[in-house]
DNA sequence: AAAAATATTTAGGCAAAACTAAAAATAGTT
DNA sequence: AACTATTTTTAGTTTTGCCTAAATATTTTT
């Protein structure tokens, strides 16, 4: 599997998890920042190697290997993350572009020797579960704080958009992983919504409690 | 810099070290498992980017900046192998290829965030040294043990094959990195040596003594 | 339901890095 | 010095993954 395929397995399943009944070639044309063109040519291709099934103008969806080959890269990722951030002291928003390089090597025994150095860790460093070697992950019923309830306790579990812009803007508002969050009061003219963190209170625009996860209860 | 560049750069630097006049297409070929018109293609690639200076039919040889780029990945390749043995606890017969791949990850922050994770390691699990972010490296006065004298007692430092069934047949004889070595006779008709390791006596053909550094006095 | 807009695919090409086969240069031998 | 053998280079192809431009499907709008 070169590193272009693998590539693009990986952004079909992260695509599947917002739309599961098939990913479109422009969808993941956008989101490697390539030509609908290429995305076609390579879609055959990984539907030849039995990745994928693919449908002429109807999208694909990854097969079950092809599933197992997507968890596999993100798993490593993931791994890698917490390395970067655990052992070699990198901040949360720096890790993306390396794990980006990481994920790509092939060594079966390397990633089994990782995740037993890392002790086994269940999540990476933005709250996103990581596959064990089995590709099994992980299910929590986490959902956006956009659509949490006034009045309620939360804990912070997750972001949904892991860019290091937001990610700085999180850290910059002392909002961190495993917090919890009070659901003071929701403004209807914009959603924008008042909180309790860290014994202070907060408001926060709907774009940022947009990419937020929380577990609710606490 | 593509990986394949850098595959040539990092080859043609060893290379130099046993003929630092110049190196031969074929060497490179023969190294790299390809043809030397392959060879001959990419070293006027190297040469357009000023990483070798390279004149046809006359050999190359690395420039300022080459020199520069092959320690580099060089000091990656040996600071990844000793992260999989002393963290991952690889043995040291298996970490050659892993680190053949991961010395082409880019980052320097990464590389300088290893290093001091490692603690500024001098040298790799084979003996080899490891250059720093300037690409200085330690360089001592080893010789080989098929080049040391009778009755003299030397410091085992390193391998010049490093093939896992060297290192292997090492392991066995439990000849390890830092042993000292007492030579006792050189049987002059095979050039095999009688020597003294771990209180024990041990007969090594030529070609394993041929393939051992060793550091004289003790 | 037809027209317009959008999405997707096809066709033809390009660059990187490899290849084979043939030509040219160098080195070794008599 | 000339001939032979070896090494190296050139010329022409292949494969992968991308591109542009044009053609075809699908979806949306009127």
């Amino acid at each position: 599997m070169t590193i272009s395929e693998e590539n693009y397995i990986k952004v079909i399943y992260h695509l599947s998890q917002v739309s599961p009944k098939g990913v479109t070639t422009n969808a993941i044309a956008g989101t490697l920042d390539t030509k609908a063109s290429s995305v076609t040519d390579m879609l055959k291709k990984l539907a030849d190697k039995n990745w994928v099934s693919y449908q002429k103008y109807q999208g694909v969806s990854l097969t079950e290997s092809g599933l197992l080959k997507a968890k596999m890269v993100v798993r490593k990722h993931r791994l890698w993350e917490v390395f970067l951030v655990e052992k070699l002291g990198f901040a949360w928003d720096e890790v993306h572009d390396i794990a980006e390089e990481l994920e790509h090597i092939q060594s079966e025994a390397l990633i089994g020797r990782l995740d037993e150095f890392l002790g086994y860790p269940s999540f990476d460093p933005h709250g996103d579960p990581i596959p064990n070697a089995k590709g099994e992950m992980v299910k929590e019923e986490r959902i956006l704080l956009s659509e949490a309830q006034r009045n309620n306790t939360y804990r912070f579990i997750g972001v949904k958009d892991s860019s290091p812009g937001f990610l700085q803007y999180l850290d910059k508002q002392k909002i961190a992983l495993g917090a919890p969050i009070e659901l003071l009061e929701i403004e209807p003219f914009d959603h924008s919504i008042r909180i309790r963190i860290n014994e202070q209170e907060l408001v926060l625009s709907q774009k940022i409690a947009d990419n937020l996860y929380v577990l609710k209860h606490v």
